[in-house]
DNA sequence: ACCATTTCTGTTATCATATTACATTCACGG
DNA sequence: CCGTGAATGTAATATGATAACAGAAATGGT
């Protein structure tokens, strides 16, 4: 099994953001998992997100957990918890379910990934540490998981909400559909 | 085993609805899950509906799906599939995953309960046949849901979607955290 | 009334997702 | 250099969901 000192931490280059699209709004801002973009920029962008906080001492980036990051940053696409196991156990980490949940519980505790309660899978969020209530369009064909702000959508129901006395802690808004390739190939 | 025969069906009176909670706007209209109600007026409410559309020949409620749905309606609390499957054992019809699975498809399909995504469970819809977006309230201690409309959060949502040419097939708002109830018993 | 077709119910077997409990190793601060 | 807490690893088990197929019940046409 592999060690912490075999992994040895690089500092990747700090790289802009992503254009919002023409048709946001102001705090709307999407990740550009459903247009073409350049994701090399964008995984570098969340891995050195990652080493800095790391170099804080403000959360600990272990080989498992870093490996996990940059799995589910190869694409835009949700994962399941037994595919990330599968292959963190080829590269030699522990084979066992609990391996995968515990660093998928440290992703998404620290806002490096997010969980699609919909599909029972994780994705990995391509901006982290921004505070935000996240909305998802999911395409139910490949997977593909553009990550929006849900905040506009939510401050109504806040409303009524809070008029029951209901205290709000989490929410989950989850959009099922086709993006716009798999949409072409499926017509209405 | 139980056959149709033996479970006649009941002609029910036709109750009224319920009020609209003063906090809320014109197109939303809440359960009142978390709020006293006569819940005898909401499960007769819509087993009539179910019984009306059965007359109709619109749909078979058969004896494990009406069955079913009456214990859904026992709360407004969500349920796993095998919850429902328990009782519905104990009651005399089958005993295999797929029972439950197949009566839960069905009252979902036809907008008679709800799958909480978020739970992996489900609660039944208690204003069946008007067509919405729902949006859920979920208590994390008690499991009770309470239903609003989710149409004019996801108005917004739906912008950026057509923005980026996703199409839109269904939509999952949950909102978790703490009812009136335990909210009280579990201060912030 | 009868048969053909479809729909519904039931079964077994299996897969997928997630957690509990506990042992071991590692990093860090005294 | 040791004690402590965090992180990693394991086995075992719980929970949620589906595939594939057989038999019974309702439905519609004649």
């Amino acid at each position: 099994m592999r060690t912490l000192a075999e992994f040895p931490r690089r500092a990747l280059p700090r790289t802009g953001l992503w254009a919002k699209h023409p048709n946001m709004s102001a705090h709307e801002h999407a990740t550009p998992a459903m247009e073409p973009h350049d994701h090399r920029a964008c995984v570098r962008h969340v891995l050195d997100e990652a080493d800095r906080l790391s170099a804080d001492g403000t959360v600990r980036f272990t080989p498992v957990r870093r490996r996990a990051l940059e799995i589910l940053l190869e694409s835009h696409t949700a994962l399941g918890a037994y595919d990330i196991l599968k292959r963190l156990k080829a590269e030699g980490f522990g084979s066992q379910p609990p391996v995968a949940y515990r660093v998928l519980d440290f992703l998404t505790n620290h806002g490096f990934a997010h969980r699609i309660e919909r599909l029972n899978a994780f994705v990995a969020c391509t901006h982290p540490r921004e505070g935000h209530d996240p909305a998802f369009m999911i395409c139910r064909i490949c997977r593909t998981v553009a990550e929006t702000s849900a905040t506009p959508a939510l401050s109504v129901l806040g409303r009524s909400a809070r008029g029951l006395g209901f205290r709000i802690e989490r929410t989950v808004v989850e959009v099922m559909g086709l993006c716009p390739d798999c949409g072409k190939s499926d017509p209405p």
